[in-house]
This record gives C-alpha cells, sequence and structure tokens, in this order.
DNA sequence: GCGAACATACCAACTGGTCGGTATATTCGG
DNA sequence: CCGAATATACCGACCAGTTGGTATGTTCGC
C-alpha cells in the first residue's frame, strides 16, 4: 500500500487536525472553535485529537506555527536573486491577488485572527503569534533595507518602522473588508501601500533624459503588472 | 435621596452593565466575554442582566452603539470651524497620546475585537460593527474632502479610499501593538500617516517668497505639537 | 398595591478533557 | 520466517465544570 493510504497514518492525521483547526479558527478564531467541531472538521475522534494534543491551546499554537512557516515561505516574491523592489512589488501583487481571489477561504489571516483575542493574555499562544508577526515585518524589512542599499531613494524611511505599518495595514485591511464584506477595501489598501514604496524610490530618473540608471541587478525581472497574478502568500 | 444614589437605578445598572462589557470585550473579546463575568464586574446579578438585555448578543450589539456614540463624538477634533487640516491633525495627535497613555484601559478598540470575531458571522452584531467602521471612516473623509477644497493638494488622491486606509492601519496597528506588548509600533504606525496625510497637502508654499497663502479659515488654530496631548478619543 | 427593578435558584446544553479499551505496526527471540 | 510481546494510533463513552438562559420570587418607588 501507498505510505499515504494506510489506515493508520499518524503524519496525515496530525495534519488533517491542523488543517480544520486553520480553516475553522480563521472563520471563527480561537475561543469560538471547538474541539469537537475540529474533530468532526477533520474526520477523527476526540481521542486521536488528545493523542496528538495535550490541549486545544497546543493545538492552536502548533497550528500557528505551521501557517507562519508555510506562510512565510509561500510569500510570492518572485526569484530571489531578483531586485529587491521587484520582490517588494511581486509581495504587494501576490497579497492582492490574495484577497481578491480569495477562492472558497474566509479572507482572514489566522495570525491575526488569534493574535486579535488573545493580546492581551499572557499564553504561550499569543507569544506564537507575536514571533509569527514579527517573522513577516523582518521578511519584510530586509527587502525594504536591501532596496535602500540597491536604489536611490528619494525620500529618507526607516524600514523597519515601515515594515510594521505596512503589517498593520494588511492585517486592518483585512479586517475591515471582512467585517465589510467588501476585499475591494482590502485591494485598494494594499494599492496604495504599493505605490506608497514605489514612490519612496526614485520612479523619475534624476535629471530630464536620462533613462539611464536602471534596476541594479539584472536578470529576467519580470515586474507583475496591475492585473491579478495568480495565488499568492496570504501571510500574515 | 439623589438620583444617582437610588437603590433602584434602571439608567445606571443599564450603564454599568454596558461599562463592564465594554471593558471585558475589549480585554477578551466577545466570546470569551461571560455573562457571568459581567454581572460581577458590574456588580449585578443575572437576573438583572436579563432584565435589561434579552440576550448577551444584544448587550454586545448595545455596547458597540455605545462605544461609536460617544466614541465618535470624543474624537478630539479641536473646535468646529477650524480648518479640516488643523482637525485631522488633532484627530492624529489624539489618537498617538491615547496609544501612548492608556492609563489602565486595554489598548485595544472595541469595534475592531469584536468585529474580528464575527466577520464571517451573518449577525447583526457584525452589521453593527461595520456601521461603526463606516462611520468613523465617514468622518475622516468628510474632513479630507473639506482639507481638499480648502488647500491647494500636491498629490491627488481619493478621500474615501484614503479614509478606509486609515481606518485599517489604526485597527492594524492596534492588534500588532496589543500582540506585541509595544504602544510605540502603533505610535510610529500614526506618525506616519500623519506625515503621509501632511505631506499630500502643500508644506511648501508654491512659489518662493509666498508665506500669504494661510490655512483657509481663521480663528484660534492650536496645531497641536508632536508632544503628547490630553486623553483623545480611542475610536473606532 | 402595582408594575418595574432587581435577586435567587435552577436548568439543559455544551465545554475541554479523561479513560478504558481496541486495532494496527513494529520489534525481537527463536 | 514466525509468532508472541510490546508500542503506537485511534476510538467513543463518560465526566465535572461552565455556558447562556429561565422561572419564580422579593423589593422598591410611585
Amino acid at each position: 500500500m501507498f505510505a499515504g493510504t494506510k489506515v493508520k497514518n499518524p503524519t496525515a492525521t496530525r495534519e488533517k487536525l491542523i488543517d480544520a483547526a486553520t480553516a475553522t479558527m480563521r472563520r471563527q478564531g480561537y475561543c469560538a472553535t471547538t474541539v469537537d467541531q475540529i474533530c468532526v472538521e477533520a474526520g477523527v475522534t476526540k481521542g486521536a485529537f488528545f493523542h496528538y494534543f495535550g490541549s486545544k491551546e497546543d493545538l492552536a499554537v502548533a497550528t500557528v506555527e505551521a501557517w507562519c512557516r508555510e506562510g512565510v515561505y509561500r510569500a510570492d516574491l518572485g526569484e530571489a536573486g531578483n531586485d529587491p523592489l521587484v520582490r517588494l512589488d511581486c509581495l504587494f501583487v501576490g497579497l492582492i491577488a490574495s484577497v481578491r481571489n480569495p477562492g472558497d477561504e474566509p479572507l482572514a489571516c489566522l495570525l491575526g485572527m488569534v493574535a486579535q483575542e488573545l493580546g492581551h493574555s499572557g499564553g504561550r499562544l499569543r507569544e506564537v503569534c507575536s514571533d509569527g508577526l514579527e517573522g513577516w515585518t523582518a521578511l519584510v524589512s530586509r527587502l525594504l533595507r536591501a532596496a535602500k542599499e540597491a536604489h536611490p531613494v528619494r525620500m529618507e524611511f526607516d524600514p523597519d518602522a515601515l515594515a510594521w505599518t505596512l503589517n498593520a495595514l494588511w492585517q486592518g485591511s483585512l479586517l475591515v473588508a471582512k467585517t465589510r464584506g467588501d476585499p475591494e477595501i482590502a485591494a485598494n489598501n494594499l494599492r496604495q501601500a504599493r505605490a506608497h514604496v514605489k514612490r519612496l524610490f526614485d520612479p523619475h530618473p534624476p535629471g530630464p533624459g536620462a533613462a539611464v540608471r536602471r534596476m541594479s541587478s539584472a536578470g529576467s525581472e519580470s515586474v507583475p503588472s496591475d492585473s491579478d497574478i495568480g495565488e499568492g502568500g496570504s501571510l500574515p
């Protein structure tokens, strides 16, 4: 038999539980999600649940960690060697696409969902969320810093601060868009942010008739257009 | 006896319940907040609770509505006749102050808290949150539009879209700041937003030696400095 | 004294979590 | 290679505590 078809398949069961928890908690949040509900959605009994996770919170921790792990790497930044500004643009385009075309997904970030509920609790779950937010911010901050080194800036800015601003804007956009039932709000916000970042670097070459200086690193840099590009990462 | 000292005081009891719900839900969110907990915090029995509110959700609806009502008007915009740009600046300064100096308040917006949890539910509570978010956005949008009419703009923008962006940024900032346990993140974000809005209008008067054109409407326009200003509204 | 404003006792449904048990893999002596 | 021994994966009934909500008082102001 194949490995995936085994009757007893520990890794698959664990994964099913985490997947179910991801979906349910993204919809309803941590508190409103029931252990029984997760079990049903995962097609697993309670016995199995507590065989793998010591508590509901443990499962949530594992779920958030998995979300961050997959999410950060899933973020579609294009090829690693590309110009950081291009990669940033890829990030924006990916986020916009994921918001406008959520498929059957709940249009919410697990991280933001759980963080909102547990932000004032001293528990482990809050820490994991905090780390997750920092991870995304660090990624963006690195790109911004790299872009600063690769391009002349038109207006000085602090990469770290801007990265946090973008993170907050992303989380808030999801919250508002979800509540209003209008993904376009989030898309608009992201477009504004995208334009803002672009504007920080010099789009108009310094002198007239100076189309000479271009993106520093060469290679196949396909700057994505405004139109949607396939599924981008929906992180954090 | 005084009106406030009566043993049975319907309006006061209702208020106590709403106050308790506001505080508790801002800390823990809607789902994690218990009816019993609210009753204890309000110093009231369950009987009284259900005398005034048909259900937990009813109480939440009333609480969110009260939050919006008081919040929108509490937002410290300075005097009504002032220049819209000054009033916008007052708004930013007030928000920054409320974030940096939360006192004993939970550093969270009731609206965002509840909205995050119920964004995917079709219930009445979600609608109230949606309306609340729109109310704040409309307020800011009006100010931006008025500012556009009163001042030359250096860069074209859509007041409505920008207002939604600011709303999302505010909500997201609270979420991130709370989760990271660092109000300065939110304060920084707000400062960036404040600078961004300021930059949209011409800080450099058009021609050299043109210190003539000033804020349009006269009056006592005290542009608040960067330093903190007393409690601002922490809305939405 | 009468209705509104509260208090108390209580309930059915559900919560996260436990526990004894069973079925399947894995190991290992012979 | 085999079959017993043991470890792992999983099941589902069950539990004590909590939940939102109710039914039935009691008390107070007019």
